[in-house]
DNA sequence: CCCAAATGTGAACGGAGTGTGAAGGGCACG
DNA sequence: CGTGCCCTTCACACTCCGTTCACATTTGGG
């Protein structure tokens, strides 16, 4: 079987300690760079991140991990009580959360049920709005099953508003989310990747895309129900 | 926002307490049949499984769920430690779980990233008053199911109005308040917003704002009868 | 019934916000 | 070291709508 990687290096030592007697082989990275530097070839079976003692250096371990071509799947996260209101805007950062201290039996449920998940692909790499769709893995997207070329930007864009239909952003907030959090640039480029984006969508999608005046972007329309 | 699906009938206490508190409508069942009748015709958000008390009973009913022609999502289960080895043959009946006894706040959190997780997202930030609703994520208004056209001061006006129903404003909080405390202009700006407002509710909700000669403006019905 | 104050109404102006075309420049690639 | 891509920025054009004003209408008190 594949490693897990874990954050920090060196791991709390209940959780290795739980690995080991579960058998689970591990490898323990500080960052992204050590842990392509320690990824096997056979890649990461998943990830544990402990964000009790470091939350900004886990979060942006997760942040990384997710960001790469092959985002890394399954991402648990072990958190204390105290974090669980920090974790509703970060929820497409991992897939499960555990509460620390944790019982090892728990920890071991929740692998399980992941690997299960992930195994069968449970978790779409499709996303999907109308007939527009997004290929996660192959980075291609298309509209009533034609090809869309988008340039690297204009994918994360349209991949961030598809996944949030009918909910509006503003500049700041799609830069901050789709761009990084670190970004600092003038607001105004979220506009021209917009309007590239709805011409290649072209004239009879570009509506996908809708101005919210004084507000900023909304894709598709709005949900009342859920 | 539907409601959950919950088991058994009646559920525990806290797990009752801890959803109304969250703001989560439920409604109880004790078996598949029971659950039909209580459906809603928007069908359930999601379902909720006590699996500590009957197992057995909880188990099949998860089965039923699944075996939907739109197999029941998302399922979360409520087991006691000791259950846990139970839980891998099972992968495939349920999509997150939660140790009982659990912390209202791990509870929340799980279902947020659950609803997130199976695209619907977390329930949208509403605004009602009778058949008036204001979708304060996308932004969007509508009455008796219809979209109303606002723009960007007439939504936020209607919106501040209608989170205080049957309050009375003068025109001076309203300027400090909607339009923001260092704004200096003429009280007569308010005047003219109302009236498009009054206009876009259509003759028949144009009631919903009344004036108070002398005083401001007021939303819904009076506090003191009608 | 009259008057004054308050509010409703229609229209016009002007500025903020957004669309648009184009040019600059960083970065990967050959 | 050149080349092409594309992210970013800027200047300009245009639309929209917030604001204001003049005038009409309503309200309530004397």
């Amino acid at each position: 079987m594949e490693p897990l990687l874990l954050f920090p290096d060196p791991p709390p030592p209940e959780l290795a300690q739980a690995l080991d007697l579960g058998g689970y082989p591990w490898k323990a990275a500080n960052d992204e760079l050590a842990a392509q530097r320690a990824e096997p070839d056979e890649g990461w079976a998943g990830a544990i991140v402990c964000a009790d003692k470091d939350p900004d250096g886990a979060f942006t371990l997760c942040r990384a991990l997710r960001k790469r071509d092959a985002p890394l799947e399954p991402l648990l996260l072990l958190v204390s009580g105290t974090q669980l209101g920090d974790l509703e805007l970060r929820d497409e950062l991992f897939d499960d959360f555990c509460l620390a201290p944790f019982h090892p039996r728990e920890l071991e449920a929740r692998l399980k049920h992941l690997f299960h998940r992930s195994g069968r692909g449970s978790r779409p790499e499709l996303v999907e709005y109308g007939e527009l769709m997004l290929n996660l893995e192959t980075y291609q997207a298309a509209i009533e099953g034609k090809p869309l070329d988008l340039t690297y930007m204009e994918y994360e864009l349209l991949k961030f508003l598809a996944s949030h239909p009918g909910k509006v952003f503003t500049r700041e907030t799609l830069l901050s989310r789709v761009w990084g959090y670190e970004y600092y640039g003038g607001a105004r480029t979220v506009d021209v990747h917009i309007r590239r984006l709805r011409a290649k969508l072209g004239e009879q999608h570009a509506n996908l895309i809708q101005t919210v005046r004084s507000v900023g972007y909304r894709f598709g329309q709005s949900r009342w129900g859920t």
